[in-house]
DNA sequence: GAAGTCGTTCCACAATACGGAATAATCGAC
DNA sequence: GTCGATTATTCCGTATTGTGGAACGACTTC
């Protein structure tokens, strides 16, 4: 629609096109774009006056400026992990046919913050919003698990008043941090188990976990492998749509 | 130059004028732009094409779109500072159990490049991505006081209109860059401390500052020293490691 | 159901960006 | 140092492009 935004865009493109090389000249840039040059130019003098584009002024080549940076940050902060994950957990939902949760930590438990169902699905087990204790169920340990240790250690303490059960819960952790998911079996709701992978967001910090519950009976173990497979892998996709940094 | 670009950008700037604002309606934007709506509505249109501006279907409002992030995280990919500080600002948060900041210039101002929030802090008080100017606080003194001193002389005199301030402003730098630190009080933020030094690069210029933040009344003489140790030698952590990987 | 308040589309008009060409700056070979 | 080749930058008459008031449509409110 607007034709200067079509082009200063097609420009930006061509700077990002290439991973491994970080400055251009104009040039290069006309010729990529097939633009004239002096139309390139007045293009990125508009862009430099925004910190969009960057001079480097030894070579007079161009780079991309910070302020996609600047912005890009303020995103980040403040993304809707709901509406992202939502996307994901629907389409896994469809596929494995259970229902899907997404938990969130806060203080000593984890809100149940969105849930699809699948049309097999008999009852729902997790009502929105619902407060689990972080040391129940696979996805509350899963996000135990990757918490920061002391942390994890002195939510651990709250909640477990028996040392010597404190010390026996503990030892999973390090397990299911390494496997990337955790599994438990009838401990929040009898009957189902559930299946979970951490969500880690852009600073490298649990910010969630996904589940899949299971109806006990449907369980098989190839089922389960596959299960797994699952919710690592969208975990994961939901984790790189909010931004974490592989 | 080209007008279109200055009306895109302040439509855009108009999205990040409020932290806590996250969508905006047509005539809003065309309200604080003080341009036609349906000028701003072509715009908009343009600027969805790519991502830049995002439509909320339910409400029909806009917001920031995902491109920014994108395009950010490629530049942030190439300062391997902030992976870097990253660690060490963790282990520092850890220890200090207060929130801890890292600072990079642009121009005339810092923006906060990372943020490690401790399990205490009550809320976090910079945003990622926000910009600060650089006479203000702990971080960003440090970073004048140990720029090339004709560079910082010329920021501050842009920055600070009365030249007896200037004067008065440039006569802190020499100690600061000195003692390796600086320490300001609600200088940014009312009620909250701001403890600061220096990260230098392998070229021995200045390019970012690590902060830490802590509530005025929690401080005392005792903690101060023990603050200023610990951020001095974090920074100092940070700074070798990016020297020794240039 | 009328009156508001949004977002969206339309189109005649002229202001705006266009881009070829001239100029300036930079580099490199001899 | 000079000449030529290759950049980036500026200029300016032209017409293509974006402009914005007004009409329309979709919703909400009273």
């Amino acid at each position: 629609m607007v034709q200067s935004i079509d082009r200063a865009m097609s420009i930006i493109l061509v700077l990002t096109s290439d991973e491994s090389k970080t400055h251009w000249s104009i040039s290069e840039i006309a010729e990529k774009t097939s633009l004239p040059i002096s139309t390139v130019h007045r293009l990125i003098s508009s862009l430099m006056k925004y910190g969009l584009i960057q001079q480097i002024p030894e070579t007079k080549q161009y780079k991309l400026g910070i302020t996609w940076m600047e912005i890009g940050l303020r995103i980040l902060d403040k993304i809707d992990m709901r509406a992202v994950a939502r996307t994901v957990m629907e389409q896994l939902a469809a596929d494995v046919r259970e229902s899907v949760y997404l938990n969130i930590p806060d203080g000593h438990d984890a809100i149940v913050l969105e849930r699809v169902e699948s049309s097999m699905t008999v009852r729902s087990i997790d009502n929105l919003g619902e407060r689990i204790p972080l040391h129940i169920g696979a996805a509350n340990k899963t996000i135990l698990a990757n918490m920061e240790p002391r942390e994890a250690e002195r939510t651990v303490m709250a909640l477990i008043p028996d040392p010597e059960q404190q010390r026996e819960f503990m030892k999973q952790l390090p397990a299911i941090r390494e496997n990337g998911y955790a599994v438990s079996y009838g401990e929040k709701t009898e009957g189902t188990a559930s299946i979970a992978a951490p969500i880690i967001g852009y600073n490298q910090r649990v910010v969630g976990a996904l589940s899949i519950g299971v109806p006990t009976y449907r369980i098989t173990e190839e089922l389960l492998a596959t299960l797994i497979d699952r919710a690592k892998q969208s975990a994961k996709e939901i984790s790189k749509r909010i931004g974490a940094t592989p």
